[in-house]
DNA sequence: CGGCAAATTGAGGTAGATCAATGTCGGTGG
DNA sequence: CCACCGACATTGATCTACCTCAATTTGCCG
């Protein structure tokens, strides 16, 4: 197994310390002491979209808590056709299974400008050794990962075309303004979907026309949310 | 919320040191000393098949380690139908989330007789902070569902009805005899892939008419797989 | 034997796939 | 500034895989 040359921007050593989303992820609970007991160095990374930061099968040695930006995780199938099987945002973490496998399960892929901090599984593994302080972090993203594979099936991926979109573009929301959905491109969505992007084109045009969203630009992408009871029509 | 009263049978407080399966889950680590250390009960319980281990919103203050039988996490639409998340078996844990949210997030229906040992949030908290043991086990456990969610939705929740059901056969294999595998009624096969039954039925009917897999029971459970290379076919 | 639950099979309808044409935006170069 | 181009969204017209409705069969059990 070779793995595939990284197209990343090294950004420099992480100040973890000083990190503005510390509080989010893995070392929210951490101490000074616990701080200068790492020795390996935290990489921060930031990538392009439609880089790789990791394949599936690769060598798992290091975990990603993304910054900001956004992940999607994917299978491919034999025949070429990528299968999206869940999104990563700010606070997230890709590659958890490398602090229990030898290899990653599936290939991460940046699908807008991306920054990460790099972790060495090492560092986790001393640090967790050290002080239990990490430990609740670790369940508690474990347990996000669960949680989001879990609705990703049940949410995005079950029912009527319809629904699907109807029920991602609530799951598009912005954290900041709800009333704001952003989208990707349609092949993605179908990507993500289990539909083809010319259905996914079709459901949001309907609900384009029915006065439930209204574009924001002239690309397809944002919308503004209308009608948040007709999204949530779960019927049919 | 009022929890729905469980119908299972009480066979005992665990002998956790003397468990057959204790080398497969989550106290495979523990040393006599830890063991002398718990002081809640662990119960032994039995559930029939149908029976729910726990509601969807339910208070979360036990998990279960499956000991053996069958059960699903499953998701109601608001409409009725169900949607099945996936699978556990001997060896799994339900209702991880208890260790990080006050709610179970799915319902956990026996499907066949089932035993399990059901272990208060509050041990395993203890353990946690007086042994670093248990730890590895915990996150083996988190990883396997995380790594068994990503699956269920990438090998039976995609592609055409024809692979969905060739995938699941191959799913559905017995640990101890590869050659055979063992399905479910075709509606609850449905409500694992997005199919309806009828679909599912017409699928294993062509299977085994193509001699790729030969019914070993009368009633359609048990199938030899003949031909797994014909299983593995992934396209379309 | 009769009755129930579940699997199978058939016939016809439909949601979504497929194939194809057109439209729109943004960038690039003259 | 405008002409051209590539990427992507949209829309239309068929096609088909799966759904729906319905009948029949099979095994199980009192």
């Amino acid at each position: 197994m070779i793995p595939i040359k990284t197209e990343s921007a090294w950004r420099g050593t992480s100040d973890c310390q000083s990190c503005g989303i510390r509080a989010m992820v893995l070392f929210a609970d951490l101490e000074q002491q616990d701080f200068e007991s790492i020795h390996s160095p935290i990489d921060d990374l930031e990538y392009r979209p439609g880089h790789s930061l990791y394949q599936e099968g690769e060598q798992a040695l290091s975990l990603f808590t993304v910054r900001s930006g956004t992940v999607k995780l994917l299978r491919m199938t034999p025949d070429g056709q990528q299968r999206i099987v869940r999104l990563l945002r700010a606070g997230d973490v890709a590659g958890l299974e490398a602090l229990t496998s030898a290899t990653f399960e599936n290939e991460a892929v940046a699908m807008t400008e991306v920054s990460v901090c790099c972790i060495p599984v090492g560092v986790i593994h001393d640090l967790s050794r050290r002080s239990p302080r990490i430990h609740a972090q670790l369940m508690k993203q474990w347990h996000h990962a669960v949680k989001q594979a879990d609705d990703w099936l049940a949410d995005i991926n079950f029912g009527s075309a319809a629904r699907r979109v109807r029920q991602f573009i609530l799951k598009m929301r912005h954290t900041t303004d709800p009333e704001l959905s952003t989208l990707f491109s349609r092949e993605e969505m179908g990507a993500m979907m289990g539909l083809k992007l010319e259905t996914v084109s079709r459901e949001v045009s309907a609900l384009s026309k029915a006065g439930v969203i209204a574009p924001m630009d002239k690309v397809g992408r944002t919308y503004r949310i209308i009608n948040a009871a007709a999204l949530n029509a779960d019927d049919q």
